[in-house]
DNA sequence: AATCTACAGTAACATTTATCACATAAGGAA
DNA sequence: TTCCTTATGTGATAAATGTTACTGTAGATT
């Protein structure tokens, strides 16, 4: 194929490639589509090939508090982590934007680590990268207000779909930040003041 | 020696033991010392084997927030995340009670994953168990409010020293929690109220 | 003892965030 | 069009947290 996983994960080696190709199997899921729960035990690792994740952190109430994305040539930390126990998903995974992901059963995770150094090395950039993401995200809500990790989640989100327009809610947005959507639609209407955004229905355009 | 790495770390093999003494350099500190600062470069995985250590996560604002404990036995992820590449660290780790650390040339994180299987499988735990710890950091900041979280801090000190006293002052706890010292006492005097703590001069006896 | 300093208590007020109530508007369905 | 649902705007108010200012007190220092 011609989008193969090597233009996907270009460091991994030839021999890497053939027995991922051998003992993975390739399946898609629609946005909307909940890959994993909270508490739910963990059988794969997940490498995604197409498409886009989010990862969340779920509250005892129910809040669903983002914590990052996932994208082509990434893979699930989480999933890396429970290795052999086979421990439960401390997340909750959630298609954004339809995606192929390669599922890899977890024994197999451990055996290449000493048969593959770019597998090896691409595991612990993963972890790496991932537990990187997560202290910056500590960052945010602990040492700043609610307007500074709205910008950045927009910020984030547009990094993420590669556009300046935001379609989403702002009662899905107040859902990821863990507040309430009145809140979302006043700093809103302050960043549009600001010039910062253009408010329409169901989307926000981001100008700087 | 009795005390010896053995004990402290039950599930290493025994060549990996004269591996590490062979290789890795026993220090001493002091309660107060920085041990690693954010920004400096990580040159050694750093093993705990007495005293403990705590690890903050910096503030562009001076800010100190505490992420997490380390005791005998573990070992900093951060220091194992950041290999070859002798990346800058992201956190920042004091001293608080007297420690003897293993310091191990990064060089060997790496090779030793591939000959000392009780050695991956301790990394790959470190990596999992950290993980948990910041996620559940998360669910703090994210999802509780400060009285809250007070009292898991509370919680976690005395888990940590293995007493009911905690003897910090409320600007020390305030600092670490990213608040103010007036909230602190404030709360505190609520708890004392509810009969949860007894409130002395730089101590706060738990009571329940 | 007199003084100093760090710590703790607390009132008053400001700010931020959460909640409630309701109005309005946009877009789809009938 | 009219109706309906969902999204958004916004005021009023409450609650939580942050800030300022001042008091008292315990323990150390002189």
């Amino acid at each position: 194929m011609q989008n193969s996983l090597k233009n996907i994960f270009p460091n991994f080696s030839t021999e890497l490639i053939s027995t991922i190709e051998e003992n993975g199997s390739l399946q898609d899921f629609e946005a909307g589509t909940i890959l994993m729960r909270t508490g739910q035990y963990i059988k794969n690792t997940v490498l995604i090939t197409k498409g886009k994740i989010k990862i969340y952190r779920e509250g005892e109430d129910g809040g669903e508090f983002l914590m990052y994305y996932l994208q082509p040539g990434q893979a699930c930390a989480i999933s890396m982590i429970c290795t052999a126990k086979s421990e439960k998903s401390q997340i909750m995974a959630k298609v954004v934007e339809d995606v192929s992901v390669m599922m890899i059963p977890l024994q197999m995770m451990d055996k290449w680590m000493m048969e593959h150094r770019s597998w090896y090395e691409f595991v612990i950039e993963t972890y790496r990268s991932r537990f990187e993401e997560v202290l910056e995200v500590v960052d945010n809500i602990a040492f700043r207000s609610m307007d500074e990790r709205l910008e950045f989640y927009l910020k984030r989100h547009s990094d993420a779909c590669g556009c300046t327009e935001v379609k989403l809610s702002h009662q899905e947005i107040a859902t990821e930040l863990n507040t309430s959507r009145e809140v979302i639609s006043r700093l809103l209407k302050k960043m549009e003041q600001r010039g910062l955004v253009k408010l329409n229905r169901n989307q926000i355009e981001l100008l700087r």
